[in-house]
DNA sequence: ATATCTGGCATCCTTTAGGTAACTGGTATA
DNA sequence: TATACCAGTTACCTAAAGGATGCCAGATAT
């Protein structure tokens, strides 16, 4: 008879693996930073203009850390002076399903929270 | 021509859900101690034990967010001693989803990482 | 009688996230 | 010539999270 498993994975590693997730994406900044290269802000100065007070300090902290984990692409374009462009990367779209089960959990936890 | 919107919830509204519910389960022990309850430990001290390294003071700090977020469920039977036991919600069940997609994106994301 | 268990709380300490402000070197602009 | 832009970096500071240790008061076990 042999032994059933549906998912070997066990626990512990089950929540490291969560835990994983979530150091990539908590924090003050990393989605609001996402969100603004995602919808066309490349360059850093304009980065840092849409994501409303953030100071330049933070901003490169992050924005390594995101290209760490390949969800932004850091091009440099050598001329003169020279560019730098970031834009998400395709690996970055693998983000959607979960964080749009994130969203809905959130917005149902507001009123479940309120509610008496 | 009428405006087309799938979804109305500005982006700003939807980052606000997304970090309330990252608030709810961040930290590094907020998931060990739902697992651990879940799980089957129902006293203070049980859940201490199970959760490896967490100290009274930290415990008890969470366990009362916990309890704030619906999540946990605490009920203290008066006799002498008084005890207390921890039970998760079935509200709680409702977080499965959305942790079963934060796991599989964690566990694709080592290798995406580890590749070079 | 003594030790141990219960559900925590109080105090102090360290680590980490993030903020403040100033500055860099090179280029373009008024 | 002075000013501003670019992509950051550096040094210093604050607040929050979390860790270490010790304690309580009642009850049970040795």
């Amino acid at each position: 008879m042999p032994d059933i498993q549906i998912d070997k994975t066990s626990v512990e590693q089950q929540i490291r693996y969560l835990q994983d997730t979530l150091y990539v994406i908590s924090g003050k900044w990393k989605l609001p930073i996402l969100v603004a290269v995602h919808e066309g802000s490349s360059r850093f100065r304009d980065i840092q203009r849409s994501v409303n007070g953030i100071t330049s300090k933070v901003l490169s902290k992050e924005l390594k850390e995101l290209e760490q984990n390949k969800l932004v692409v850091r091009k440099v374009y050598d001329k003169s002076p020279p560019t730098v462009e970031y834009t998400t990367s395709n690996y970055c779209d693998t983000l959607q399903k979960m964080v749009a089960e994130m969203i809905d959990w959130g917005k149902n936890h507001r009123d479940k929270i309120r509610e008496k």
